[in-house]
RNA sequence: GGAGGGGUGCCCGAGCGGCCAAAGGGGCCAGGCUGUAAACCUGGUGGGCGACAGCCCUUCGGAGGUUCGAAUCCUCCCCCCUCCA
């Protein structure tokens, strides 16, 4: 085992905040002394189905603590999923059913164990403890934290003074999520930075069953794709951690510069120094060696080499992509106006789109652009069609 | 339970009888410029028909009603917020 020095300098990376630092310390050199892991908990609840590059970065520094020999406790919150976490929302979240999160969890599980290790993964659903409290449990938890403390956090003071509704369900979240704590006997818990009230109310709650309280072991938000707001599905400013590697590619080429920096600290295992040294050349070649890391990570070396091939030929020498998805044309439609041919092959969603795209010059066949949505042109089978700058389509014309 | 305010397009928000598919902003899409970055400039942003004009259909919480005509007025219902209890 790694001394704690060790291991701090490892677990520090890119970390936002530990709280407070000098009980982990304590809880590290502890553990190497009676060779007793630590209990790393991270709790999850599965909204959604997908796994985001946003979210890894917690999986990630999970991960480290698995090879330094911990144990990493991952809680389905497959119960406190159908209260909502209220944490950053504007707006009440809706409360899903056990059914919608259990199925949501199957896809998380598949995509967890590409990031954790999943022999060193302790997975637990919290229904298994909290559906077993009782109202006097409720009540005595619900005694431990004051209303003012509850509304003090950002997101509810916002809400109340913007006048949106706060439920009253909403204020058990925290405290449920806390109560896990209890129920594992968590001594870290991880999260992204903004779930600094969820897990400090957990140290509370974990002192009032008379536990020695958890240290929380906060990570940035990774900034999304606009560069603005934090990666989230719901602002669809995220790389999915499935994603094709083309996809993920291209994806990482879109963010702005500045963005470069904490991405690669977050996203990819390149030391500190070397990114340093990575950033002070080109920009756009410093964009491209993090997008190849971040593919190398998901999918492997060859994969990425294999996306920045296709980056550069498709965008910087502006020739045709290697693999263009092929679309049947029925032989009845092969010659008809072009915007009408468009919708028929589902490249555009409505007519009045394909024409609002033609009109602005962003089709092309075969390389030349179409200004008349009038226009028939007979396609013929190889015929290449371009919406955009990104969507392209080889046409087969079927007999 | 009482009093008041409010529900408008993906979001915010103006409109309060016709000129409203609905100002303005954000987001998004496209074009230009580039490093497919950002910033910036330009245009677009319900659907359908059409020769750029223009026409038709669906939309302003829900259901009815008044009117030649309603997002705008009336009735009932649903939901949200504030204050008092």
């Amino acid at each position: 085992m790694k001394s704690v020095e060790e291991q701090l300098a490892i677990l520090k990376r890119g970390v936002a905040e530990i709280v407070p630092e000098e009980e982990l310390r304590q809880k590290l050199e502890r553990s190497l002394k009676t060779g007793e892991p630590l209990r790393v908990k991270l709790g999850i609840d599965p909204t959604a189905s997908d796994i985001h590059l946003g979210f890894a970065v917690v999986l990630r520094k999970l991960r480290q603590w698995q090879d330094l020999g911990h144990t990493a406790v991952l809680i389905i919150g497959d119960r406190t999923a159908t209260i909502g976490d209220p944490t950053g929302r504007s707006e009440t979240r809706p409360q899903l059913s056990l059914d919608e999160v259990r199925r949501n969890a199957e896809t998380y599980n598949q995509q967890i164990f590409r990031i954790l290790d999943r022999s060193r993964t302790e997975v637990r659903y919290n229904s298994e403890w909290l559906d077993k409290l009782t109202l006097s449990d409720l009540v005595f938890i619900a005694s431990q934290m004051t209303v003012a403390r509850m509304l003090e956090r950002d997101d509810f003071s916002q809400r109340f003074k913007n006048e949106q509704p706060i439920a009253l369900h909403e204020f058990l979240y925290p405290l449920m999520q806390a109560y896990d704590s209890v129920a594992v006997g968590a001594d870290v818990e991880m999260g992204g930075l903004d779930q600094k009230f969820n897990i400090l109310t957990g140290r509370d709650i974990q002192r009032a069953y008379g536990q020695e309280p958890q240290v929380a072991f906060l990570m940035p938000l990774l900034i999304g794709l606009d560069g603005v707001r934090k990666m989230s599905k719901s602002f669809g400013n995220y790389i999915g951690i499935a994603e094709p590697p083309e996809e993920m590619f291209g994806k990482v080429m879109r963010i702005p510069d500045a963005l470069m920096r904490q991405w690669f600290l977050l996203c990819t295992d390149v030391p500190e120094q070397e990114v340093d040294e990575i950033l002070a050349g080109h920009p756009m070649e410093a964009k491209k060696r993090l997008a190849w890391e971040i593919v190398r990570l998901y999918h492997g070396e060859e994969a990425a080499d294999r996306s920045r091939a296709e980056f550069e030929r498709v965008f910087q020498q502006r020739e045709l992509p290697s693999d263009i998805p092929t679309v049947t044309v029925p032989r009845e439609l092969q010659a008809m106006p072009i915007a009408d041919l468009l919708v028929a092959l589902e490249l555009v969603p409505s007519k009045n789109e394909a024409k609002r795209l033609i009109t602005e010059g962003a089709v092309e066949l075969n390389g030349e652009r179409i200004t008349d949505w009038r226009q028939v042109t007979p396609v013929r089978t190889g015929d290449i069609v371009r919406v955009g700058k990104r969507k392209f389509a080889k046409l087969v014309v079927s007999q």
